[in-house]
DNA sequence: CCCTGCGCTTTTTTT
DNA sequence: AAGCGCAGGG
């Protein structure tokens, strides 16, 4: 966007609009980034002191880029002074749970529960109300919980409203989880707002004291506003009404967490006298690409209309690539890469400037394979992530029990981890201690070597594991985090541990890099802090254990693999859209109610919008699943894109039929006429580009086979 | 208590 | 294909 005019009038109008209500209807590419980092400017010029505007965003990546460039605006006028606070809403919330944690039961140090942690809860909580036969499955319960906590409903309040057996079994749960979490000084994601929520409702001196905090609020990313982020945000701007809320009803992508797009629709009613400005100049993509995507956006029905028009004119059609199946998908387009990279057929390209985008985290994998055989340089976006290690998590919980040992998730993993003699038979006996005494598990360790109970020896074994930690414990704040960490691996010798887990030496050993990379992240976490805290570093890597700095420095190199969800908000020069398929894009698991499709629709048009010069959406005609190969429907919004309408009922009407009768030996979807790659290009002239197996194709995918052996 | 191996299920997106 | 839970032998 470096050649979009300084600013355009639409965006002038919502930059130097500074008081009262303000929604920016912001379309894909329409500087709405740019938009907020001027007003925040402008706020500042016009008298404002800058930590007395809040700027939430939805991720820590888009608050850390905010940040950069409002400082870069501002930097001249503020020197001496705080920054203005731009934070995401959990980091948020943190910050003003950690100043009254106390006045709601919980202690200050409260850990943080991330999504692994939540599904062992979720596991452990369902074990103990299992009825009968059925039960709910961790992934299932999680939803339900967080379907309540969005309405803001307790778990007794669940109890009441639940109307299928599975939501009584759900709600049931819920209790235990919700029991579990508050013994554990702990909360999960959704509690963190909740609580905000609470703390706000229960104590209006709290709620009046953070509202003070602040003149101005702005909020990026509005459509994906759910329940309780809205009345956080209601609570801290209904007193000064200086609300400014930029977002794109039809890039509303999390309605399934709870996002309601009825916020951003309702806006201008929820605040009296709010105005409105709409940006739909899109300085990003070349006409042709934004042509597809308006065409596309077109067929959902509830929508504020708008026409996006490009200022960008002229540009390559996007094209259409067809495949055998999801291996010569990958093979195919990394070839096409690899060209690219090297210039061939047009300017050099660099890595970074390409991405590859897809609807679910198992469609990566066949790329990250062909990119490593090429050697192209990718940063794979989310997915299973170095947190998400279990030599990291590991070492993250002993880290967590240091900070707080109420702690049980944490506990529990770490407790025999390495084998110390503590058998599943033995924490059992100590968890019903803790249970009846209503404490957390650690504070019944100290009784353990005199419990009856215990196998001969375990108590003492269990002594000399809570000496060693209250030995660490000790130690915090005295001397350097990385540094104690260093001694606490060693300490219990995890290094042992990998060997014995990892029997190819090789691989124990890539393992232990992994903590070793932790330790060091400590380090720089500690040399960057202002006020560095064990507690601090915690929590870093529970909110933005995803997307750090030096995350953001291999980026800067490397080709992004990413979901469509995580591109929403970043744009490329080239983006492939892969796996254009039913059943994917749209998910299955959409189709089933008109709403799901229309949230997949706004989906592939993020895809489709983050493109700024080329655009490739491919499919293939088959795909593997669980190692069997099933015959695939090109997705309905191929012809929806191009305007074939006809053709897209087709393919919906096609995937209805395999889904429901769920035969793989289906009959094939559609004639072969109907395929996109055949078809004649719609107006605006996409070109076709076929990519079958070809021979070599095929010798290529026997040398892997042969070579992986 | 600890380890191995068998059988069963798995189908979305994330702060 | 792969990860998890569980049973059975050291």
């Amino acid at each position: 966007m470096a050649d979009a005019p300084l600013l355009n009038r639409a965006q002038r109008d919502a930059v130097t609009t500074l008081s009262g209500p303000l929604l920016v209807l912001a379309g894909a590419g329409t500087g709405k980034t740019r938009v907020i980092t001027y007003r925040i400017a402008e706020l500042i010029k016009s008298g404002i002191k800058p930590p007395r505007i809040l700027a939430v965003t939805f991720t820590n990546k888009a608050a850390r880029e905010m940040r950069e460039r409002a400082i870069a605006l501002i930097g001249k006028r503020t020197r001496g002074d705080k920054p203005p606070e731009i934070s995401t809403f959990h980091s948020l919330c943190v910050r003003i749970l950690r100043r009254h944690a106390r006045l709601l039961g919980y202690p200050t140090d409260f850990s943080i529960y991330d999504r692994g942690d939540q599904e062992t809860l979720a596991r452990s909580a369902l074990r103990d109300v299992r009825v009968g036969h059925d039960t709910l499955r961790p992934g299932d319960l999680l939803a339900l919980i967080g379907a309540w906590k969005n309405r803001g409903l307790s778990p007794d309040q669940a109890t009441d409203t639940a109307e299928k057996e599975r939501e009584e079994l759900g709600a049931l749960a819920f209790a235990r989880y919700q029991a579990n979490l508050k013994s554990s000084g702990a909360m999960d994601f959704d509690d963190l707002l909740l609580k905000t929520e609470e703390l706000f409702t229960s104590h209006p001196e709290a709620r009046f004291a953070e509202a003070s905090r602040f003149d101005h609020v702005l909020v990026d990313e509005y459509q994906d506003t759910n329940g309780l982020q809205y009345r956080v945000l209601l609570a801290l701007a209904e007193r000064h009404r200086n609300l400014c809320v930029v977002g794109d009803d039809d890039q509303s992508i999390y309605g399934w967490r709870g996002a309601e797009v009825a916020h951003i629709l309702g806006f201008a009613k929820d605040w009296t006298g709010a105005k409105v400005v709409r940006l739909e100049e899109n300085y990003r993509s070349t006409e042709p690409i934004l042509s597809l995507a308006n065409t596309l956006i077109q067929h959902n029905g509830s929508r504020h209309p708008k026409t996006l028009r490009a200022m960008h004119q002229g540009g390559t059609p996007p094209r259409f690539l067809r495949f055998e199946d999801e291996v010569a998908e990958s093979e195919g387009i990394v070839r096409e890469i690899e060209s690219r990279l090297r210039g061939n057929g047009g300017p050099r390209v660099m890595p970074s400037d390409m991405a590859i985008l897809f609807r679910t985290n198992e469609q990566p994998r066949a790329f990250e394979l062909e990119l490593r055989r090429a050697g192209i340089p990718y940063v794979l976006v989310g997915g299973m992530s170095f947190y998400d290690r279990k030599e990291v998590r590991d070492v993250l919980s002993y880290l967590r029990v240091l900070a707080n040992p109420a702690d049980e998730v944490s506990l529990l993993r770490v407790i025999n981890t390495p084998a110390r003699g503590i058998g599943a038979g033995s924490v059992e006996v100590l968890m019903k201690r803790a249970v009846t005494a209503g404490v957390p598990l650690w504070s019944v360790l100290p009784q353990a070597e005199t419990d009856p109970d215990l196998p001969h020896g375990v108590g003492a074994r269990v002594d000399a594991f809570r000496q060693l930690i209250e030995r660490f414990r000790a130690r915090l704040g005295r001397e350097p985090l990385a540094q104690l960490a260093t001694e606490l691996i060693a300490t219990v010798d995890y290094k042992a541990e990998l060997r014995r887990a990892y029997r190819e030496p090789a691989e124990a050993e890539a393992r232990f890099l992994g903590v070793e990379e932790l330790v060091n992240s400590i380090a720089l976490y500690e040399g960057r802090a202002e006020n560095p805290s064990l507690l601090g570093f915690l929590e870093e890597t529970a909110l933005a254990g995803r997307d750090s700095d030096t995350e953001d420095e291999r980026q800067s190199h490397a080709l992004t693999l990413m979901t469509l969800h995580s591109a929403k908000g970043l744009e490329f020069l080239h983006v492939y859209l892969v796996g254009m398929e039913e059943g994917l894009l749209p998910h299955a698991r959409s189709v089933a109610d008109g709403r799901g499709i229309e949230e997949e629709r706004r989906l592939c048009y993020v895809g489709v919008t983050r493109a700024r010069e080329t655009l490739a959406l491919s499919f293939a005609k088959g795909r593997t699943k669980w190692g069997k190969s099933r015959p695939s429907i090109p997705s309905r919004f191929l012809f929806e894109m191009r305007g074939e309408t006809e053709r897209a009922a087709r393919a919906a009407a096609a995937a209805a039929a395999a889904f429901t009768h769920g035969a793989p030996e289906a009959p094939p979807p559609e004639p072969q006429d109907e395929k996109p790659a055949k078809a004649k290009p719609a107006k605006g002239g996409a070109k076709l580009v076929r990519r079958g197996q070809t021979a070599g194709t095929a010798s290529k995918r026997g040398e892997r086979k042969g070579g992986a052996r």
